[in-house]
DNA sequence: GTCTATATCCAGATAGAC
DNA sequence: GTCTATCTGGATATAGAC
């Protein structure tokens, strides 16, 4: 049993979580030792411990503190009056990320993490289905708002075109971190220019 | 000075390139010891090092081989009439890229490494720039036969278009490999009914 | 709860016989 | 060139004083 409050408990976690965070987005997860992260805590081997009993477990928490933060954030986008077009979600979605990630390497490093860690895969996975939902629910509205097509001709569109907009905000993050002079105000502006027909 | 041939010192280099290659998929560069690649080599500690001077090198050579083999097949799809959709060059990469790399994974494992490791970042990089320009080029003769507009108009829609168009392989490779249940010959589809307008 | 000090293990890399 | 055996450092995690 606890001695402190479960709120500061909580609050010690998310301190250390967040000094995992800038240690593993400057090296990556498995490069990145707990001395490092104890030094970046400011705090101790034993204190660190206390919390988290492995670097996996602590790892894991890490991940799903950026990544939950994120959707709360998106999800706070809907009910708009008039639909704008699906591509400025995805302007929005991005400029949220830049907004509250300063470096958006940690996201990419993460999806290479879960390709071989189940766990992490979980967590990730979760994420996209969650996003891909969104765009599904939005394209919906809008094939049955602006295409004038019946509704379940909007759910058919909606269903196939989710995942290309999932992979528009996927590509964005891999070029800005990955391609130098990558430009992200024009990548943006450009899928405004391209509509899904049938 | 070697006492053997270069090309059996070639042969031997790609053989334990691919060894080491077929640990990191499974378990990540990081997470993956010598002693596995050593075991799946089939040869010895001190047999490794004779080749490769360290683990780092290991990995860079192996992940140039990988990018290098998918990038001349890439290249050898120009010059044909008539001039598909720019999605059907989307379609033919990623075919080609399932029927070469049995593991997408390692793609994404990649580029989680490239994020915190120079080297492998510029790999990555050249990658990247290579298939973009092959984008840009092809969407420039198809804007210029297709689009109805001048040569400069055509030239400057297929700058803007490219990392689109770059960034939906991307895209298709992250939820191939994250997402279970990911359709990807309703998402290729679903690519040729977008059409990029101005 | 937090610290310092350390046990224990396993990694990458090397030495030297063959 | 290839092997076996081993050195050495640094990793995670723990013990025990405070």
């Amino acid at each position: 049993m606890p001695k402190i409050t479960e709120a500061r408990r909580a609050s010690r976690r998310a301190e250390i979580a967040r000094a995992a965070l800038r240690c593993f987005a400057r090296k990556g997860f498995q490069a990145t030792s707990m001395a490092e992260i104890i030094t970046e805590s400011g705090l101790s081997a034993g204190a660190i411990y206390v919390y988290y009993s492995s670097k996996e477990e602590l790892a894991l928490e890490a991940t799903r503190y950026v990544l939950d933060r994120r959707l709360e954030e998106l999800i706070s986008v809907r009910g708009e009056w008039p639909l704008p077009h699906p591509g400025i979600l995805v302007e929005r979605f991005m400029t949220g990320l830049h907004r509250e990630i300063d470096d958006l390497g940690i996201l990419i490093q993460v999806w290479g993490e879960a390709v071989s860690n189940p766990k992490m895969s979980e967590i990730v996975r979760g994420v996209f289905v969650t996003v891909r939902s969104y765009f599904r629910d939005f394209l919906e509205e809008w094939f049955s708002e602006e295409g004038g097509v019946d509704t379940e001709e909007a759910a058919r569109r909606a269903e196939t075109y989710a995942p290309i907009f999932v992979a528009l905000c996927q590509g964005y993050m891999v070029q800005s971190v990955l391609v130098p002079g990558f430009d992200g105000r024009e990548y943006l502006k450009s899928i405004l220019h391209i509509a899904p027909v049938l």
